[in-house]
DNA sequence: GTCTAAAGTTTACACTGTCAACTTTAAAAT
DNA sequence: ATTTTAAAGTTGACAGTGTAAACTTTAGAC
């Protein structure tokens, strides 16, 4: 392996990580980016294919730092409070790293394309599955539906109280006032949704 | 009110409305709507202060057509299958406008700046909240956490299964097959949903 | 019929992704 | 040790973008 920078690859990669993380997708470009590692507009060229490469790792890197987030807390004597933990892990990354989850979750990509991307994408997916296994036997089709479900539900609470945050208290309306009381509330929700799971 | 061209606000909307339904959200520049309502470049800029203007409205509309399909299929004998039949068409309206529901909740967009597009959503939002008040007769702070838990749930499932969707059947992984699963059980999913909801 | 301001055009600028052609240099081959 | 070569980096260019400023047209109020 030759190199002349060091490890350029990587450092634009963390680059644009940061960047994303503290200013967003939106107003992030490739020489801004180039700029900051303090090489020339087109050496991540030399890199990434396109501006759309580099972002599928930074998304996966993201996706890796979400799996091993949601692999703490983990072996408890209460296999439901693990899943419980785990959800609401979910769902603090989010809200500690929003705008790398809207890149992972909403930005455009064609995931077909970044086979790594996919493969940690679904290790991360895989997860809340992994827990319940350990909790019931139902045939493997409910558990998996279960899992999906769980899965929605614990996104959904994510998005809710994310495009909440979004929302300026002094222009509240019905919607994003009653929202806001979802934070508070989330491992009881969460809990009584799992007890409501049915494993027949 | 004057005007030459006849009415370009409108028109540059519904333009914009349909390019993002057929080709994304990512695509669209303010320049080819322009050169599709054949006018130049910066006629818009008489009409939105910028493009992220011109997008809010397009996402009005959205919320608008999003409120009305909603308002479809109502008033059965049963208010639990309304709420249901809600919840269905809440996610069959995402999956059948998945490029403007896009720009609806994941376009970073300050929606404090565009209180129409706030009260739009707002009007939708409250949708399930309005029918699950025909149901219950709970706290007022129980009828609403349940009503946000529902639209985290309703929510949650159309993303899960707009992931899904996205990637391609050959390149599938455990996730994604699993989570194809959930698109043909969706009423049932939402009824246990319901009928797990306590008002106590 | 003149005036005025709304609605539209032209031109220009800074910024973007990306391509092609060039230079540098680390390491493999001799 | 010297030559070779291809990876890694630079420069310059192009088309496309959002948008500001200065200009022109024209519908409707007086």
């Amino acid at each position: 392996m030759r190199y002349h920078h060091g490890n350029l690859r990587e450092q634009l990669i963390f680059c644009a990580y940061d960047w994303i993380s503290s200013n967003g997708i939106e107003s992030i470009s490739l020489r801004k980016i180039a700029k900051i590692a303090k090489v020339s507009q087109t050496a991540p060229y030399r890199h990434f294919d396109s501006k759309e490469h580099m972002l599928a790792e930074v998304a996966t890197l993201g996706f890796e730092n979400f799996s091993s987030e949601m692999n703490k807390n983990k072996a408890t004597d209460n296999p439901a409070d693990d899943l419980v933990k785990c959800g609401v892990t979910y769902i603090e990354f989010g809200l500690a790293n929003e705008h790398i989850i809207d890149l992972m979750f909403n930005y455009p990509m064609k995931k077909t394309d970044f086979p790594e991307l996919l493969a940690a994408a679904d290790k991360a997916f895989g997860m809340l599955l992994e827990r319940l296994h350990y909790m019931h036997h139902g045939s493997v089709g409910a558990v998996q539906l279960n899992s999906m479900s769980l899965h929605a539900y614990v996104h959904g609470l994510l998005a809710i109280i994310q495009i909440n945050q979004r929302i300026d208290t002094s222009a509240q309306t019905a919607f994003f006032k009653a929202s806001s009381a979802v934070k508070d509330n989330l491992e009881k929700m969460l809990s009584a949704f799992v007890k409501s799971l049915d494993f027949s």
